[in-house]
RNA sequence: GGAGAGAUGGCAGAGUGGUCGAAUGCACCGCACUCGAAAUGCGGCAUGGGGGCAACUCCAUCGGGGGUUCGAAUCCCUCUCUCUCCGCCA
């Protein structure tokens, strides 16, 4: 969310950036004009109850003195402010919420190193800050070569066998799965391997966050207003909760009202949850296997930092993605997301893409943001800058998958698979199989 | 689910209709004293917003929202959360 202070100072900034943004028609004069109207209304307000406190407190004077009829004169000279002040007062509150209501739709600004586009053809391929396509080629597997045609994974023998899409409809329509046998072993093995690596080697703090939280915290991480669509929503009282659609929503509104000391950042977060969506705008899309589903399970990471610190956050943080990747020996490209892929609430985005042998493409995998303050303005995180006394300000805020664990046991299970139709096992996932090198076949 | 208690500044904790944005203590910062430190003394120390070049000034905020009143931390209503007891329960 935009600070109007800043729009004023920064107009014709604002908007230049906000015109990169697909479909966003707001201008900064629309904005300034609901501002000015609110300023008027705050300035008459402020002016009547200056007043009405001055005369009171005469009121208060004159009684203490015993002089009745002082004090009856004062009430009568204030009680003309009776009702200007409850209508201002109404007036104000009404400006303010459409302030924030406008304020509220307006995507983040990009950073001005994302590329410029209208979809995801615009995207532009990353190798990191002094990285190019050979040292990338090093670094990460080599697309796996194999001498019969490689299958989707629901195809895999093994999957074919145990990824049971009949039964799940059964129990709760299209796009569930139910995973069973060494498969849903393999998925439970990749989401405990991630967040291992990232809580021993990367410096995350393991958090289990509830799984249903409030509409105050999707408006933090930008799910509300705009995306409301997108969720699922169970009753609660007389209000509802939401099933996250990621563990960004709580993760990141932990801090959410809070004043933290610069000594406590950056904060570094990890979980492994449930996540679910309504995929309300994706009908007809990857219907088949379990690519796009209602849940699945990912682990996220979230940083919370300094201002100056926040954009080696992101790349830190997109290596600690990568890692997934690499330890798992997938192969796969980084996308920097262009100005008409990229998401609300982001001011620069690197898709990781895994490649896929049996669909013979590369698909999303990670997503790694990061979000400057707009976030933090949502929930008014801040902290208090070490040193001597300083106002609080607002912290920055980051978010990547690392990784979605459905989405890579599909990677897994493509790029893994033998012609018999087992599937081999990582190494690095084999202590968690219980040694096993490899699952199904005969 | 039933009954009761509570929510005040970074923390602890006073304050039950007026001069209270809020005593006091702790923490923190500056100064003094000291060779230095401790102790002590003096001073400072909330957030948001409006106006002003600035010094500064005004408004709002004592869990959230609404109300009573000339005036609310204080009274009323409501919501949220916390604690205690009872019941139920993975």
């Amino acid at each position: 969310m935009f600070d109007i202070k800043w729009i004023r100072a920064n107009a014709e900034a604002f908007d230049v950036a906000v015109s990169r943004r697909k479909g966003v028609s707001v201008r900064s004069s629309d904005l300034l004009a609901i501002d000015d109207r609110r300023r008027e209304i705050i300035g008459r307000l402020n002016e009547a109850q200056e007043q009405r406190n001055a005369l009171s407190k005469q009121i208060g004077q004159a009684k203490a003195q015993k002089d009745e009829a002082r004090a009856a004169e004062l009430m009568s000279e204030v009680a003309r402010l009776k009702d200007f002040i409850p209508q201002g007062e109404a007036d104000e509150r009404a400006v303010e919420a459409e302030l924030h209501a406008a304020l509220s739709t307006i995507p983040n600004l990009v950073l001005d190193d994302v590329p410029v586009g209208t979809d995801e053809s615009g995207n532009v391929e990353y190798f990191g800050r002094n990285g190019s396509a050979e040292i990338a080629a090093k670094l990460r597997a080599p697309k796996p070569s194999f001498v019969f045609a490689p299958k989707e994974h629901y195809e895999v023998g093994v999957a074919a066998e145990l990824m049971d899409f009949e039964t799940a409809a059964k129990l709760s329509g299209s796009r569930f799965v139910v995973l069973k046998g060494q498969v849903a072993r393999l998925e439970r093995a990749l989401g405990q391997f991630m967040l291992d690596l990232h809580t021993t080697e990367h410096g995350y703090l393991e958090v289990q966050p509830p799984l249903l939280v409030k509409d105050a915290a999707l408006f933090g991480t930008n799910q509300l207003p705009k995306f409301e669509e997108d969720l699922f929503f169970t009753p609660h009282g007389d209000s509802r909760l939401a099933l996250i659609p990621t563990a960004e929503v709580p993760l990141t509104n932990m801090v959410r009202e809070a004043i933290m000391s610069e000594e406590e950042l950056p904060l570094r977060m990890t979980a492994l949850t449930p996540c679910f969506r309504s995929e309300a705008g994706s009908a007809g899309r990857d219907t088949r296997g379990m690519l796009r589903q209602h849940q699945f399970n990912k682990v996220e990471m979230v940083s919370i930092t300094t201002p100056e610190t926040s954009l080696d956050e992101h790349e830190r943080m997109l290596d600690c993605a990568e890692a997934v990747l690499r330890k798992l020996g997938l192969h796969y490209r980084v996308m920097n997301l262009c100005t008409g892929d990229i998401g609300f609430g982001a001011r620069r985005t690197y898709d990781l893409e895994v490649w896929l042998p049996g669909q013979d493409t590369y698909r999303e995998i990670s997503s790694v943001s990061v979000c400057g303050d707009f976030q933090a303005r949502r929930m008014e995180a801040r902290y208090r800058p070490a040193g001597e006394k300083q106002a609080p300000r607002y912290v920055h805020t980051l978010n990547g998958s690392g990784t979605a664990v459905g989405r890579c046991l599909i990677a897994v299970l493509e790029n893994y698979q033998q012609e018999d139709g087992s599937v081999a096992v990582p190494d690095v996932l084999q202590p968690y199989m219980g040694g096993l090198t490899s699952i199904g076949g005969k």
